[in-house]
DNA sequence: GTTCATTGACTTGTATACAAGTATACGGTA
DNA sequence: TACCGTATACTTGTATACAAGTCAATGAAC
């Protein structure tokens, strides 16, 4: 499963609202990995019938975020290694060929100018975070970050389901909880790949985008260490 | 009794086959491009209540087969050369990073082997498909030469990715209805990246990758001049 | 005490009933 | 004829009723 329905804000039906507060709810590890719910547990929380429930239901299933388990209930997924691995080597390859895209777009000068205020706004927001220390948002602004590449590109499909993979990594980044020397290594890093796209270099902006992905998870095996019994038992695997 | 042949067929729920179904039905073409569709048309064809057919709508919809008129019906997708084109990226993007792991893989001479063997049986088999002049089954053989590929990655995510995009090319490659030389052609491309491969060159399997991958909707605008009513009215755009 | 069939209280899967929005045919009015 | 409100026959969205699988407590048989 990929993409959203629609995006007319407007009229949200009850199953999109489900889908979302629900998703939230994982993504913010209030629902925490492994722990066992029913449709009952959310037709409550959300004060609806269990149609748009299963509804949101089945599609956060297919994204893997819900394990279903006929006739006995339903559990949030844990974290599996081998998952948040297959989910990053995915953003890797769109995002290292996205920026390269965009780099070479950037020889246009209405591009290179959207980018740099765009861009530039973004890594203000995020040093600010970094020195006041908020993991959390600064964790948003991140996100906001890759998305601005993606949005150049105009490539709805590849910006949903990048949005999709960030879901999975995003429950590890929860836990890792930063200190503010990691997030200014981050930031460092986000410099150098505008650097690069400004520069109309899509070679160096593709290694820089692969440099910073391939470092996403490197403290995986901390957080592991911390919150074993969020994560499923491993058998370890790599695509990397 | 003496009971029949036990079927190793797992148990799939209604939603399940509805989705199957009706997908097959949408990237046959049996079901075309524009065509009005309802509920109840699919509740009488596969003879079924409304909740499953409509979870299978739902995860249709979101895969962007089938458009849902709220109150008024739904449509099979129209292609769309946006879509299209997006789709051919990503598939590009995601293929070409795993040729070149593969082909760092192969130099374990276990996974070499395996390989050979499976490669080159599924090479032999287009072939024939070209002799036979047979289009419909070599579009398959050549998904299945894709998808063994991914298989030795292992990475699911992935591979269910891939699938899904095939989805929106496969409707305008079963309307190209290839001659032979261009089957032969597209062969010929198919060998130089198991040669790559097999060699353990990443670089050449990647670039041989991105070679193929970039030709594959080449012939779309001959498609898209006899089928128009196929199309969406266009509104050029590309993220190549 | 151990075993095992039974029962009942759960669950999700499926069918159906009801609510609400949309397009269209119709007929009165000018 | 042209216009326009209205009734109607559709549609999908949502709620609820029913079917069927799962699990654990129970208690009789040994």
């Amino acid at each position: 499963m990929i993409a959203g329905i629609s995006y007319g804000e407007a009229k949200k039906t009850l199953g999109e609202q489900a889908y979302e507060s629900i998703r939230e709810e994982i993504l913010s590890l209030r629902l925490y990995p492994g722990q066992t719910v029913y449709e009952s547990d959310f037709t409550r929380m959300l004060n609806m019938s269990r149609t748009p429930v299963r509804e949101a239901v089945r599609a956060l299933a297919m994204e893997r975020l819900i394990e279903v388990l006929p006739q006995r209930g339903m559990k949030i997924a844990l974290i599996s290694e081998r998952q948040v691995e297959e989910t990053r080597f995915i953003r890797e390859s769109l995002e290292v060929s996205a920026v390269a895209c965009v780099a070479n777009q950037a020889r246009s000068s209405e591009v290179k100018a959207y980018l740099e205020e765009n861009l530039g706004r973004s890594l203000e927001e995020q040093r600010r975070f970094v020195r006041q220390a908020d993991a959390v948002s600064f964790l948003h602004a991140d996100d906001q970050f890759h998305q601005a590449f993606l949005r150049v590109l105009g490539n709805v499909t590849l910006t949903s389901i990048v949005t999709q993979m960030r879901g999975h990594l995003n429950r590890v980044r929860m836990l890792s909880l930063y200190e503010p020397k990691a997030m200014a290594q981050l930031v460092q890093e986000h410099e150098q790949i505008v650097q690069a796209v400004l520069a109309a270099d899509s070679d160096w902006a593709a290694h820089a985008m692969r440099a910073h992905l391939g470092r996403l998870m490197d403290d995986l095996p901390i957080v592991k260490s911390r919150h074993p019994d969020y994560f499923e038992p491993s058998s370890t695997a790599s695509t990397r």
